[in-house]
DNA sequence: GTATAGTGTTGAGGATATTGAACGCGCCAA
DNA sequence: TTGGCGCGTTCAATATCCTCAACACTATAC
């Protein structure tokens, strides 16, 4: 408190908002696991009370809490705080090979990564080998999905509605009606999808 | 102090040593880059009884304080921690792609990482382009290196002895003796070589 | 020898993180 | 309605961090 201190309050920028993008990140990983502040609690032996305290930015937690924290679920302090730092710069390029991708089976997902989960919505490429299927599936989340294809042709059923679309041709529609995609030509077709707000 | 808390102490634990390798971790990085603790205190903020303390283990940092504290030179959170976690890890084996690379011209350095710079020796492979040469390096170290050359030919100059080796030969001498490694050969040059105490 | 500046460490103090228990809220069942 | 149970937040008290200032040591200069 000598009046003059040049940098002695580490914590508490709210005006420039520049680090301390912790809490957010914390918060996203656990509710990506669909834990709630108290299980997580359980599982790492810290009280509830202090995760909630690090997740509003209120406390900067010791190395020590905060591995204890990230014990909870699988995920080790450096690969927080790439996320933190990837968050922090913000960033607006990516190369093809920092994307999330997702394989299953003959259906790949490539996707921007949201290591806060703020984001709005959800951009990825969607790759669909020959004979590839979705299957019948009935989305719960409350969200609209739309695409254009890029190239090969894909068949898209949505409600009681069936098409097969080619490049250039466009999709979009609501993600709580039963939907289902597949190739059946045999060639590969890629679409750019998006997806709001994000569902996973 | 209810003497029969199971966790309550999340630093302290000299029995089995597996956490807080954050200060030795923080004092090798300190020391790779000539600064002293008072050096880094200035350069970060951040009082030298604070560093004093953390790399001897005897507090566990904020993540705040600790982010100030690595600002003093370039090291982010995750590559911190990176390396910690692989010192805790204590890995045996080593893939190619996670050798510390260094290139200088037609001569190239990949040698094993040590994070806590707690290690004897420092062993690497060296691939010298045909025409390359160290020049006369005089090295203030006080350290012995040898090695095992594996393809191609080498002219090795260490004092006043002068030898062109090849495959299954080796060398050994005092780091402080002036030395010169030279591909005058049209092959590139392959050796393994070690260096006791690490040199940088 | 003293002085000055460098190093890393330590102790007392105030500032802050962390705990344990409370609070207020929403939800579902009796 | 009441009760119970889940959630996230917040309060007072304690444990811990963090600073400031001192200490002990080494080295170089005078």
């Amino acid at each position: 408190m000598s009046g003059m201190c040049d940098s002695s309050n580490i914590l508490s920028e709210p005006p420039s908002g520049e680090t301390s993008v912790v809490g957010e990140r914390l918060r996203a990983l656990r509710q990506q696991s669909g834990l709630s502040q108290r299980e997580l609690a359980r599982r790492s032996g810290v009280t509830n009370g202090m995760i909630s305290l690090i997740e509003q930015n209120k406390t900067s937690p010791s190395v020590a809490l905060l591995k204890k924290v990230l014990s909870g679920f699988p995920m080790t302090l450096s690969g927080f705080f790439a996320g933190v730092e990837e968050a922090e710069h913000t960033p607006v390029f990516f190369a093809a090979q920092q994307l999330d991708v997702m394989n299953n089976g003959l259906i790949r997902f490539s996707q921007i990564r949201d290591p806060l989960g703020k984001r709005l919505m959800q951009i990825m490429t969607e790759t669909y080998q020959p004979g590839a299927d979705t299957g019948e599936t009935m989305l719960e989340h409350d969200s609209e999905e739309g695409g254009f294809v890029i190239r090969g042709r894909i068949e898209i059923t949505v409600g009681h509605q069936v098409a097969t679309l080619g490049p250039g041709d466009a999709y979009y529609f609501d993600s709580r009606l039963p939907h289902r995609f597949r190739n059946l030509g045999d060639e590969v077709c890629e679409l750019v999808s998006a997806c709001a707000p994000p569902s996973f």
